[in-house]
DNA sequence: ACCTGAACACCGTTCAAGT
DNA sequence: ACCTGAACACCGTTCAAGT
């Protein structure tokens, strides 16, 4: 008959499911990925230990939902990134890295939760699957309009060209994560730079094979 | 006054810390980095819980002294591919990353431990930060080789084109470890091909700015 | 339908005590 | 010097029982 209070442990009735994602990315914030505890998440929420297995079948299942959460996040990154360019095909996949990469270093939580493969279930979940392919379908498009338009030579296979910019983008993205960077001598503050910069080698390198075609 | 049986549980004086490192290596190759348990390793050496403590001071050290074999091992296959490369700087530096990523491929385990940063201390471990710089500078100095010979154009920024070459290998070793060729469409078995083609291919592009240079 | 309480089989780590 | 045994504060997960 006591009408629950407003805000107040609301949890309880309907919305523990997306408290455990908020709690449970608070920690990932402060403990890295593997420190993401249901227990704790349910100690801080104020629920029993049991109460999460409600709502996520195991912990593999809440970590699953933070990485659909991190991708959409991510995608919509890109895309704003793309939409944002005016320039020609090149500029635009230059667009599609950076947009990719700004974000990995913006939201690094996220970007660890995301590449922790070991933690969460990609393959089963659609959601994540789709949002992984899209940012890499906007990549394969804008290499493809590069070389239809003649800014990248036209007899490099498309595919390894791809594999190529994937590569290098998320060896950028994971070398930070991973704390190279002091060790190649580039400080925290430089790292931007630093990525950008190689992510425009890296496109130059491509534009210089037209001119070759040219030549 | 009985002396201890020759090889059986020789452990328990002297070699308990070399068999606690190749007990938590077939761990980690059973379950990954994460599934090393220092009680479990201890369990199977037929050890209490606590012994392990006496030779390492966390798990982390552990995992460390394991990270350091690894880097050995690395940095000795690099080497080995470099000392039977009898090309040009640009084919050296080819061999440089194919031996990276071949090493890559074959240890994955090691591979795995050398990059979880989060679980190893790399700062505190002298012989890790130098097996790892080894490997940077036999890039460096190839790439350096390359431009003084002419095969690539003298004006690029060496830093830069390291870093490009970086990011590229480990961004190819990481896919791999993080289960990303699968959403690429290369099937297992043609995932060496497609790490070598990705690699030609970068090195193709820098040879092509030496041919622009003459033009 | 959603949550609690208690339990089970695990962890890493410490420390006094044994040899 | 090296190891044991017991303890402490944690985990993820299950399950009967409560509302």
């Amino acid at each position: 008959m006591v009408m629950p209070k407003p805000a107040a442990r609301s949890y309880h009735h309907g919305n523990l499911r997306q408290a455990l994602l908020e709690a449970a990315l608070e920690l990932a914030q402060q403990r890295g990925p593997e420190g993401v505890s249901v227990r704790e998440a349910a100690r801080r929420l104020g629920v029993s230990p049991a109460a999460p297995f409600r709502h996520f079948p195991n912990r593999r299942a809440l970590m699953t939902a933070m990485a659909e959460e991190a991708s959409e996040r991510l995608r919509i990154e890109v895309r704003k990134s793309l939409t944002r360019e005016k320039g020609n095909a090149l500029e635009r996949l230059s667009s599609v890295g950076r947009g990719y990469l700004q974000w990995a270093r913006r939201h690094p939580s996220h970007f660890r939760i995301i590449s922790a493969r070991d933690q969460i279930d990609i393959a089963g979940s659609a959601a994540l699957v789709r949002n992984v392919e899209e940012v890499r379908d906007l990549t394969v498009q804008a290499l493809r309009a590069a070389q239809a338009q003649g800014l990248i030579a036209a007899e490099l296979d498309a595919a390894a060209l791809a594999l190529l910019a994937r590569a290098t983008v998320y060896g950028l993205a994971r070398m930070q994560l991973d704390d190279h960077f002091g060790q190649w001598g580039i400080a925290p503050a430089a790292v931007p730079a630093a990525m950008n910069a190689t992510l425009a080698l890296l496109v130059t390198l491509m534009a210089a094979t037209a001119k070759l075609d040219r030549a």
